[in-house]
Formats: structure tokens, C-alpha cells, sequence
DNA sequence: AGAGTTGGTATCTTCTGGTAAGTAGTTACC
DNA sequence: GGTAACTACTTACCAGAAGATACCAACTCT
């Protein structure tokens, strides 16, 4: 007895936990995912595992400190795992988890929307500004 | 001539513009996306338009600061609406464009999945801190 | 011997976000 | 007449987070 197919639980869940609420854990789960560098990172490994050394050369600007926070923080959440072979020098494979990979698709859609409509973006900006400069 | 389908636009935008380039649109674009006040208010407003006071008591733990703040941004985006009647009380009405409704799907999509698949995350980090403690 | 590679840590500064309080303009209550 | 309430904000302050930069240890290559 007490058998739930996925879907059911899917469904409880659905109701379980509301990311409108604060302090329940879905929300403070979605402010560590709505993060510029969490979307870049995982955007970046969605191709396949990397080193540290790739993943700072792809995702420009990001600096050593906010790269090795964010890869703590997604391998602790099981996004990713880390891989570290003791060859001189060191080497360190970051690879998506199949939750990860879940993931990966929702996030890259975003980062591919930005990229397909930042010009929509740039236009509505311009009409604002002109209509704001009119209107003061 | 030079006449070009939505298609090969969008294929051309995604050639020009690399959000993981710093200092390119695309970057600062998916850092205003990336967080967690934008996904809620977007998907808080996906439903239909709602009002300022709607999404503060929608949207717990929002300050009024964050909340116009975030509004502001995505009305000068071009992402939502903002409309003001004149009424007394003042009543001003916040609507998504058709620009933030295709945003909405995706941001909605990573909201769920948090819901959906806290229990993971919140297995895997109890993992990562027994294994830590046993390294350590 | 000196530069370059690896995967980071330490430190300092800047900036952002949360808290709490105040504002304006009207209406309702006592 | 005073004051409380409702609306949609704005402002000041401060702790904590983010960002830039420098540095580390071990080894290889030139």
C-alpha cells in the first residue's frame, strides 16, 4: 500500500512547497538558481564535463572566487560532481548529474532568450527613455 | 531585398551576440534575469495583471523597495506594463507584454523545478555533509 | 633560472539588498 | 477636528555579499 506513482508525487509536491511563500525552502532554492554565474556554469557543462581552468576561460569575467563558491554550492546541491585525478598538476572534471542535466535545459532557455531578444529589450529601453525625457 | 524570415534573425542573433562574453548586452541582460524577485514577480503576473499591493501580499517577504524596484526595471524592459487609474485610492495595474509572456514560460519552468525537486537538493546536500564530516 | 600551468585561497573594496521609517492625497470614523 | 486607514511608493541606514586583485604550492618547459 502507500504506493505513489511519480506523477502523484509530482502532484504532492506541487502542493507540498510554494516558492511565493517565504522561508519555505522552494524559495530560498529558487534565489540560489536565479543567479547569473549558476545559469553560466551550468549553461557551460550542458556540452559535457570541464576543468576549472576551461569553465574560467568560457565563462569571462567570472573570477576564481565567485567560480569555486558557485561549483561548492551546485556540487553540495547535486547539480554537479567533482572530479579530481592526482596527476602533477592537478586536475579537477566538473560534469553535470542527471539533475543537473534536468536542470540545464530551463536554464540555457533563459541565456538563449536573452540572446534572441536583447534587441527587443534595447528598443523597449530607448521608448522609455524617450518617454520618460518627455515627461520630465 | 535583404529580406530576412524571424528564423534566420534569430539564428544571426544567436551568431552576434555570446552571453558568455563579459561586457556584451546578452551578459547584463541575463544578470537582470537571473534573480529571484524577477522570477517571482514574472510568474506571480503570468496569470493574468495584478496590482502593486496583489503581488506584495502574493509575493512574501518582498519589501516595497525590491518590488517597485524590480518592477521599474522590467516595465523599462519592456517585459510588463505599468498603468496607472487615477482613482481614489490611486490604483496602478501591472500586466505582462507578449515580450514577457514568452519570458514567463521559462521563468515559471525553473520555479517549478525547485518546487519540484527540492527533495533532491535537499538529499544531496545531507550527503555532501556526512561525506564532508567523515574527510574531515 | 624564469615563465607558465594547475586549482585554488586571502584580502580589500565596492555594491547590493533588507529593515524600518516617512510621504502624499483622499476618505471614513468618532 | 483629530486621527486612523488605504493606496503606492521613497528614503536613510547598515550588514553582508559580490567583485577585483594578489598570492600560493607544485611541477614542467624552455
Amino acid at each position: 500500500m502507500a504506493t505513489t506513482t511519480a506523477a502523484q508525487r509530482r502532484e504532492q509536491a506541487r502542493y507540498a512547497y510554494d516558492a511565493f511563500m517565504r522561508d519555505c525552502p522552494t524559495n530560498q532554492l529558487l534565489g540560489r538558481l536565479s543567479d547569473k554565474w549558476v545559469s553560466l556554469v551550468v549553461a557551460a557543462l550542458s556540452g559535457g564535463p570541464r576543468r576549472y581552468s576551461d569553465l574560467r576561460r568560457r565563462i569571462a569575467g567570472v573570477s576564481p572566487k565567485m567560480l569555486t563558491q558557485t561549483l561548492r554550492t551546485l556540487e553540495r546541491d547535486g547539480i554537479l560532481t567533482r572530479a579530481v585525478t592526482p596527476s602533477v598538476p592537478v586536475r579537477v572534471d566538473y560534469e553535470l548529474t542527471p539533475l543537473g542535466r534536468s536542470l540545464a535545459g530551463l536554464l540555457t532557455a533563459v541565456k538563449d532568450w536573452a540572446e534572441e531578444h536583447i534587441e527587443e529589450v534595447h528598443a523597449a529601453r530607448e521608448r522609455y527613455e524617450t518617454a520618460e525625457a518627455q515627461a520630465g
